[in-house]
This record gives C-alpha cells, structure tokens and sequence, in this order.
DNA sequence: GCATTAACTTGACTTAGATCAAGGGTTACT
DNA sequence: AGTAACCCTTGATCTAAGTCAAGTTAATGC
C-alpha cells in the first residue's frame, strides 16, 4: 500500500535533508535551497512490490527518492514490459509523461520506499522568485535524457558482458556518491529484472555473474556483490576498441 | 559548413511559422504564441554531413529543426557510436547536455537542413511573461524522455522485424504529422544508420526490408518507401503477444 | 561520358545468446 | 518447523542475427 507521510514542522525539508547533495537541490545555491522549505508538503511510504504510481494515470508531481529503491518500466500491448530505469535514493522519478499530463511508465517499490512528493504547480509557484529551481528542474531531466541515451548505446552496440560490467559500475558509482561502499553493495533487483533491463535472460545474466566471479573480477553471492578487480571491469565494457 | 541566416522583420517568426502546429509552440494558446516573436534571433543552415554541434561542446541554445533531417549520436571511448535520434522538420535539438552546459551528443544533417536557435537566457526572459513557455520546455523535454524509453523497449525486448517495422510505423506517423503521406516517402537514412539506431547490422536492415517486400508488406526501391499493407506492418510489432 | 566510390543486396557460414530443462537454495507464509 | 513459492545456477541444444564475402546498383567526381 502507499502511505502518506505527514510533514511536521520537525520533520527535514529539502534545507536540512540529508539527501540535499545528491538530490533535486544538488548544485543550487545554498541560499536558493533554504527556500525550498514550501516545495516538499507531503511524503509517502510504499511498500515492497507496490506502485508509486501506474501508467496511465494522471500525474501532477514528481517524486523524490528518500530511502528505498525503485523500478520504472512501460508495458507492450501484450503482457511484456520493458524496464526503463533503476532508481536510488536523491533521484528524481516521475519524469516522463510530464507532456501530456500522463504517466507514461509505472514506477513500483523493489523495497519498502519512502518518497518526497513535489507537486508540479509549487515547482512552478516557487520558481517565481527562487529562478534557479526551474534551471534545475531542466537539468534533471536532461540527465534523464542522456541517461537513457547511455543505456541505448549498451543496448545497441554492446555485448552482453560489456553490458552487464557497464551496469555494474554504473551502480557503484551511484552507490557511492551515496556514500555507500562503491565495492560492496546489495543489488536490490531480481537476475530477471537486470536482464530486462538489459535485454538479455535471466541465465544469461547469472552466468555472467558466475563467469565474472570466476574470472575474479568480483564475488557474488545471491544479491551481494563484491568488486574485486574495478580496473578489469572497466577493461571489460571497453573492450573491443 | 553551418552559416548563419539573419532573422528579419519579414522573414517568419514563430506566430507565422507553418512549422507552428508541430513545433515548439505547439498546443501553447495562441495568444502566448504571438509573444514569442522575440525568441528566435538567428537561424543555421547546416549541409548535408555537417555536424549542427559536437558533442563535449558548450551548449547554450536549442535548436528548431525548420527543414532537413538531423541525426544525434553518442561516442563510446572507441571510435564508435550510437545514433539515439533521427529527427524531423518541427522537433527539437538539443534537449540532452542541458545538465552541465555541455552537449553529451553530436548532431549531424542528413541532408542540407535549416535551424531555429533558440538561445536558453531567452527562454528564461520571455517564460516571466509567458508562463507556458516553461511548461512547453518541460513537455518537450519529457517527450524526449518517453521517446527514447520507446526506443529502449525496442531494442531490450524486440526482435529485428518487430524492431523495424515499428522503425517504419514511427517514421510514416511523424512524416503524416507534418503534413506527408504516410505511405509514400524517401528516407533520409543509410541502411547502417538504421542498423545502428535499432541495434541491427546493415545486412540485417537490408534482409529485413527484402522479406517484407517479398511479403507483400512494403515496397522498396532504394530509400523510397512504400507501406503497402499497415495493417500487417502493426501486426509484425506486437506479433506474439 | 566514364571512372571511382559508396550504398545496397544476397548467399554461405558462424556464433552469441536464447530456449528448454532439471536441480539446489532462499525466503516467506501458515 | 515445515512446506510452498520463488529465485538462482548450470547444462544441453537451438536459432536469430552477426560475420565474411562477392556481386550489383546508384551516386559522385573529373
């Protein structure tokens, strides 16, 4: 179910959130974010498996990422679905469908999750005087383009290992601006889920682990992951240069 | 070469701009739209082959494609690349980069094409007294995004028919919004930059585009199309659902 | 107009990754 | 605790698409 969370005077707004250097005020001027305190006026807490929101639906927000992770991905025709993005806490979801009004992907809870909710008419309410959250706001979603941009090219032009390495350090690099380990973390989706993803098969992607972990470039163990060797990694994904 | 072309007081602003119905302004109520006469100051001829801009270049302006076609692409540190777009008279240019100011793709005519530049510090002064204009940015943007996680699901989860023919459905749709036959047209594009886009080789594109000839689906000669049977074509995309 | 180059087609063969299948581990529920 | 459901691994086999190669057609330049 999806939870809302009230939000008190006590409770941390975007000027004193911890997630402030890697979520949507990262890069504004700290005077600019201390004026941010009208934008969050409501969280929600969705549990493990359940949608922040559907495809299809009216959206009029965008959600900040808090703590948990999330999965968005748009659906054929038919039953099959395509994952689109993986998201980590300080990342912006909700950001297609802003055209017509429409979600046009479905964003579902990979663990109990808890997000800032940020409507779209007091982003555009406070952009009045604070100027630089619509800046901010178009970098985000340049970042989403280029983004996808990057998953397009492993997908277009790369093998399946340079794929998944590339995913890996991808990862990583996320967890650790995070402040996480950037050698060990917990993955929080299925084999499945990365090989959607990836458009590659769930046996296709645990061989590679299995294969990766041989080779000693990391150790897995069910979801846990331990980079051993980040050059060799690196090596992997530009290898037929 | 790309050269300037002065914007005059007689040459077409975006209010009298045929484009208008596809373009940038498209959707905004027409009495903002008579307020974007200030918005494009300068317009680009680029030829055929030429980039319009390079990636790892300063990005200040987005770009109206009046006429022509451009492709965008990214690098990889290999000397390869991956084209992420194919765009058409009334799309926008440009949208990825916006987050650091630096493009993070290479945009190159197709064939001798013209731009509107829209410079981002006037987009920023004429949206305080055009409200729509910001929320017409965020759209285009957002568009962008679901195009190319339309473009992720075709190639994380299609197969290569599917993949082109869907290639064709896109294509025919967006040539009869401009005002073209959705059935009769020239492609500006090589079969290896359509390889190169849907993740196929050019043998493949090549194979593909004789069997459904054969079929009785299309007809081709060369870079000139002809939908034959639509009805098929659709039915290729969501085959076995 | 003819030569040169680039773009496209088609065939023969190879291969990366999919599919099918079976067994072992984890996790979650009653 | 026990069992059911799910997730992961590994092997055997198949196939869609890639690679290599040769020939054709169309575009470009002199």
């Amino acid at each position: 179910m999806v939870k809302r969370v009230p939000v008190t005077s006590e409770s941390p707004h975007c000027s004193t959130c911890m997630m402030g250097s890697v979520c949507l005020p990262v890069g504004m001027p700290s005077s600019e974010v201390a004026q941010l305190d009208e934008l969050v006026k409501e969280r929600l807490r969705v549990e493990k498996g359940q949608p922040l929101f559907q495809h299809g639906t009216a959206l009029d927000a965008l959600f900040g990422l808090r703590t948990g992770s999330i999965k968005t991905q748009i659906v054929e025709a038919c039953g099959q679905h395509q994952i689109t993005g993986f998201f980590l806490p300080g990342e912006i979801v909700g950001l297609d469908g802003m055209m017509d009004g429409i979600h046009s992907s479905t964003a579902i809870a990979m663990e109990d999750s808890e997000v800032c909710v940020v409507k779209l008419e007091d982003i555009d309410e406070i952009s009045r005087y604070v100027p630089s959250l619509q800046h901010q706001v178009r970098r985000l979603m340049s970042k989403e383009i280029a983004r996808s941009h990057q998953v397009l090219l492993a997908l277009g032009s790369m093998r399946s290992e340079q794929r998944l390495a590339a995913f890996l350090i991808n990862l990583s690099q996320r967890l650790a601006a995070l402040g996480y380990s950037s050698t060990d973390f917990i993955m929080r989706m299925s084999r499945e889920e990365i090989g959607n993803y990836l458009g590659l098969t769930l046996e296709t992607v645990s061989r590679l682990f299995s294969r990766f972990a041989r080779d000693g470039v990391i150790r897995v163990s069910q979801r846990e992951i331990k980079i051993l060797d980040m050059v060799a990694l690196n090596e992997l994904v530009g290898k037929p240069c």
